[in-house]
Order: structure tokens, then sequence, then C-alpha cells
DNA sequence: TGTACATCAGTGAACGCGCGTTCACTGATGTAC
DNA sequence: TGTACATCAGTGAACGCGCGTTCACTGATGTAC
């Protein structure tokens, strides 16, 4: 399996019709791929779901690999254009750094959750497929860089001496936990329950880079109490993260 | 899959000559596993590569799942015993717990690398598979509770305030990042290599944790200088660890 | 507007490959007397 | 020590299931005149 441009994965469809049935498959995969795995996830299966068929699946991918391949490149590029999204300065003014983070993980928690069958495709593929190690090398460097410019852009300061590299670990260790966990379905009985997983990794982040967040310390005491947990909720929502779909 | 007493996966050998069959189908399982992965690995191949025969690999298993459970409760085993002796006290009495550290990952990360292919199959059969989350998550927790019993046994001050939770949570951060890497084949073009590896992963666990070692700062300084580069490496090799196999 | 034709889209039975599993048979080892 | 018999161990061709893929055919949509 090669990693092209997308469009190679599929047939571009020429009717609308057949954009829909392509649309179809593609949820269809999502889904058969989250409820039975890989394995699960037979071209008929997938057919059936989409309320399709076996040739019009063949009429738009070229064989099965193709259709992984696109929701591989797909889930790449949304990933990434979330990711720019969530982690773009503006987004978070006013709000404590710390706050923001936890609102990021708790996010990444649902979305690795709620893929955790495309994410158990990919690491199925990644031993015969180092194009997809290089795609997951890449995106969390690209992570990395808008972490770094997003504490910079607020003025927050850092304890560890090296911040790219210690950032670019925090985000691999992040990745790797949460694909574990969701893989797994690590902490579905006694451990870490969701939200603290949640508190306990934006802990780790912040103790390991030693991060001082001036918006945070600004914001008087008095003023901080007044916010009652209900408005406070409002605002989280008001800041909520959405998954980008592609355009 | 269950998982239950290991003895009730592979039918017990009566005679020499098929104990024999027996661990070298097990070391060819092994082998095609690293080499070609869980979709490589039929049973025709292992059994060429034992020198032996499809029949007799079902002399021994029930079937093909019956030697992935082995396989995967054997290392469940073997990691378990290899922490408890990596995690000795004794075993580090004189060296920094920085030093000890870094011995241990370095140890994880050539033996995950080694037994990728394992823990690949180990991730495909997982979603189908809770009693091996069951199982990721007991071990874990093993672990944990060895790392917090060195860290007491030395006296080190941690300054996190709830040592349990955060040593858990490493403990997970480090076994999810590196198994990733290991499935991923990560880094294997620019970022980490292995020994950056090891000292970014020692350097967020001292962080997080807020380790302070009094081992290390007994050491008056002219006397670590006078250790030379060389002699360090011999007492390294002295304290280098092995993977426990089974009795 | 109507008709003829070309292309796109979809259908699902049929094919065939690969792999897990079985089984009839041969050979090796152990045991009873 | 030798012979007969039982059990263990091993062999590999044959079987059959599941799944990816193909293909002959039907139906829908678009276009030319």
């Amino acid at each position: 399996m090669n990693l092209p441009h997308k469009l190679e994965w599929v047939r571009p469809p020429q009717q609308a019709r057949s954009q829909e049935t392509l649309e179809r498959l593609l949820d269809a995969a999502d889904a058969v791929l989250a409820e039975r795995g890989v394995d699960g996830a037979s071209v008929a299966e997938i057919a059936r779901r989409a309320e399709s068929s076996v040739g019009a699946f063949y009429a738009r991918f070229h064989d099965k690999e193709a259709l992984l391949g696109y929701l591989f490149q797909r889930f790449d590029e949304q990933a990434d254009a979330t990711a720019a999204a969530a982690l773009e300065p503006a987004r978070w003014e006013g709000v404590r750094l710390r706050e923001a983070l936890e609102a990021m993980l708790r996010f990444m928690v649902a979305v690795l959750h709620e893929k955790r069958g495309l994410i158990g495709a990919m690491m199925s593929r990644m031993p015969s497929t180092p194009a997809l190690g290089l795609l997951g090398e890449r995106l969390l460097s690209r992570v990395t860089a808008r972490v770094v410019a997003l504490i910079r852009a607020r003025g927050a300061s850092v304890r560890h001496p090296d911040v790219e590299r210690a950032v670019y670990t925090a985000v691999w260790l992040v990745f790797g936990a949460l694909e574990l966990r969701a893989v797994a379905s690590l902490h579905t009985a006694p451990r870490l329950g969701d939200e603290e997983t949640v508190t306990s990794l934006a802990d780790m982040c912040v103790r390991y880079l030693g991060i001082e967040d001036p918006i945070g310390k600004k914001t008087p005491a008095p003023r901080k109490r007044s916010l009652s947990p209900a408005r406070r909720k409002t605002r989280a929502d008001a800041t909520s993260l959405q998954p980008i779909r592609n355009p």
C-alpha cells in the first residue's frame, strides 16, 4: 500500500447519484470498522450496510486497500485540520491554559474512542506500510509546531529547557497512551475513567513542560470565585471543539 | 478467546520429542510474527519454519487462537517477572535513580521492538477480546505498585501529591508511547532515535513525578567526575537487564 | 418535444485463492510378560 | 533379552469456508439532432 494523492484512492464519481453512493459506502465502512473491527469489515458487509452492492463498491475503489488508504488519509487530514483549529490562539483568549488543555484532551479521548476501529485498522496495516508511520510522525510534528506556537503566542513560560523536543514528546505520549487506551478498551473497569484520564494527562503536560500561564495568573481570585459552575460550563460549551470534516 | 489457565492453551506433551517440537513451534511462531506480522503468520508457515508439520501443530494446540492465547499469556508472565526483577531495590543500590530509569527504558525500547509482531497481534485481538485489555491493565497496576515500592525503598522524594496515580499514569504513558513507536516503526527517520527516546521518557518521568533521589545527591562531585565513561559503562553492564524466561 | 444512442451506475451470482482444520496413514516410543 | 501391543508423535494431501474480486446483465442519466 502506498499513499499517493488522496484522489487516486477513489475513482471520482461523475453523477450526484454515485457521489451519494460513495458517501454511504464511506459512512458504512466507518461504522462497520467501529463495531466489528478490521476483520469484521468485509466488502460485502460494508456494501450491505450502505444499502449498496459489492459491484458498486468496486466501481469506486480499485480494491479494499484503496478504501482503507482513503480513510486513513482522510483521518490524517481531519486530524490535522482539527488540530489547527483547536490550537488557534484566538480560540482560547481569556481561558486558562490548563482549561484549554483539558478541553482538548477531553475531545481527543472522545474522538480516538469513536475512531478506535479505524485506528485498529491503521495499527494492523502499519507493519507492512511504512508510509503510515511517516504519516503519523508528520502529524505529531505538525501538532507539536502548533502547540509551541500557541504557548509562545500566550506568552506562557515553560521551565523545560528544550521546549520543542519536550512538546513533541508530550504529544507523542498522549497519542500513544490514548490510542492504546482506545484500542485495548483500557480502563473499562477500575482505574482511570474518562475524566480522570483527562486530568491525569493534563497534569503530566503541565508538570513535564513546567508551564506557567500568565492568563491564568492574572485573573483575580474573587472574580474567579464568582464564576458559577453553571456559567463556566456554558463558556466551555462555547469553545467546545468539533472535528473538522473535509471540504 | 478466553484466557483460562495457561496450561489449557496447549495439550501437554508426553514425550521429550514432542516437548522439543512444541518449543520449535513456539520459537517459529515468535519469529514469523516478528518478521511478517499476524497476517503473515499462517499455521503452514509456522510449521514450515519449525521444520515440523501442520498436523504436529494441531496435536499441541486446539486451534490457532490457542497458540496466540498461549503466547500472549507467556508474554504477560515474562513481562511481570522481568519487571519484578528489574524493580528490585537491591539491584540499583548505589546507582542513581535517573540512571536506573534510563537502563530500564532502554531495555523496554529493545524488548518492545523485538516483540512488535506479538504486540501487533495483541492489538489486533484486543477489540474482540476484553480479557486482553484486563490483562494489560493488571500488568500496568502491578508494575505501578513495584515502582512505588522502589521509590519508597530508596527514600526518594516525590513532589507529586498523588504518587500512586501519577506513577500509574507514567507507566501507562510509557507503555502506550513505546508500543505505538514499535508497531508504527515510528522514529525510523528523523525525530527521536532510540537513545533520545530513552532520555526524553526518563526526563518526562522525573519532571512529571518531581523526583529527587537522595542516592544521586549523596555522591560527591569529584568522585563522580573520576568515574570514567568506560568504567560507568562497565557498571551499567553489570546491572544490565535480561528478560525472564518462564520456568 | 421526441427519439436514439452513449455513458454512467448498480446488481448479485459465480469464481477462485488462501488459509485453517481434518484425517487416514506411517513411524517412534514405551510397557507388559 | 525378546516379542507383541498400545499409545504417542508426526506427515501432508485433501477439504471446505470465507472473502475479495470479476463480470454479464439491467437500469438510469445525459446528450445530440
